[in-house]
DNA sequence: TTATGGTTTAACCATTTGGTTAACAAAGAT
DNA sequence: ATCTTTGTTAACCAAATGGTTAAACCATAA
């Protein structure tokens, strides 16, 4: 049984090693032997399915997008009261990125570096906006279950504070004086203490 | 006037330009020639004043990282109350950032590149505990000033809301598709509106 | 004036790195 | 069986890059 076939999904292999290195290192540490090692094959395979490391790069970055947008939307577009999406959210995000702790920081310096990935990604994936979550937060406010609060500003706020702290973990874990464990523990804590800070100071 | 000794301070001018292209392009991405051309002169006096790129980097980070710690300290080790220092600490950080946006995103990124730099800085730099701070909202909760909150956490939430839009940058101007103008106006209102923010929510 | 010492430069070097090539292996098609 | 296509590898290449060196430069103390 196995090796029937020659291509054991070699292409396969090497996104996943590309994901590891590319999400670790960056694009500007990372090393294409360091990938092929990692996949377990030679090196000319990376070109032969990706042509270069920018194409290899792309691949992954988009694929890291494309699982954090459905997250966001998770916030954006879904029907539920605010307070009830900014509960979910926090919850379930906390818990997505800790089994990806390296995708926020990568998203987030590969954007810093080449700020227009942005739009590249804005096309492929179906890509969240912003209205619905302003216009429900404004409808809210009207209603009076909420004080009165910017739409924008709220949303920075959320996704400040659920995702930060896993940009900026070994910062945290420096001040804090925390180690692995503890810092695991203090974001456990946080899947509800976020969300209860966030309704505490926009519910009426 | 002027031109009287020979070296006008190229160390400086080294280092001015090293911290420019650290900090826009990481210690992978960064080029030593880049740097010497930036600084208009020889590469080879980098390695005659730093040695090597390695510490050329650390001396570019260690400077940043003492610009930040005192930023931090101005909530750590002060003695207004929690009200007052978030207030303070907000606005002050915003607009210290504002003049400073690469620095975040260049401590957070090589501190995750290298988590053993905070042990190597943390000697260096007179550093902020979070002892202080903690033992005051205690203070403040068991006052009555406060609800009851965790110190740990609400620190974490602070550094969060001030610092994470700076760091993802442009992933805030992709979804809320503002340009830089419009970015700066928005930091601008977060002076003030992320101390209410917190406040609102920890305040009795 | 001329040694002297730090400063600066052009040229050079060894290594790393992304990428290519040519030969080979394994299936599938005929 | 043999031809063809696809997958895989070792060896190779050119460019880039961090770092070195030896000579030149120049202010100044003797």
């Amino acid at each position: 049984m196995a090796k029937t076939n020659k291509n054991q999904d070699t292409e396969g292999q090497i996104l996943e090693a590309a994901k590891d290195v590319f999400q670790k290192k960056g694009m500007d540490g990372a090393r294409m032997q360091e990938i092929a090692n990692e996949a377990g094959i030679n090196k000319a395979m990376l070109h032969y399915y990706y042509r270069s490391k920018q194409l290899l790069f792309e691949a992954v970055f988009s694929n890291a997008f494309s699982l954090l947008a459905p997250q966001l939307n998770k916030i954006l577009n879904d029907d539920s009261s605010i307070e009830n999406k900014i509960k979910n959210f926090t919850s379930n995000y906390i818990s997505f990125i800790s089994k990806h702790p390296y995708l926020p920081n990568f998203i987030i310096q590969e954007l810093n570096r080449n700020p227009k990935f942005f739009e590249k990604i804005q096309q492929n994936t179906a890509f969240p906006t912003l209205e619905k979550f302003k216009n429900q937060v404004s409808a809210e406010v009207e209603k009076g279950i909420l004080k009165p609060t910017d739409g924008e500003q709220l949303f920075i706020n959320i996704i400040s504070l659920n995702i930060f702290p896993f940009v900026a973990t070994p910062l945290i874990k420096g001040f804090l004086k925390i180690d692995e464990k503890g810092f695991k523990q203090l974001m456990e804590q946080r899947k509800t203490a976020v969300s209860e800070f966030i309704i505490n100071s926009i519910k009426k």
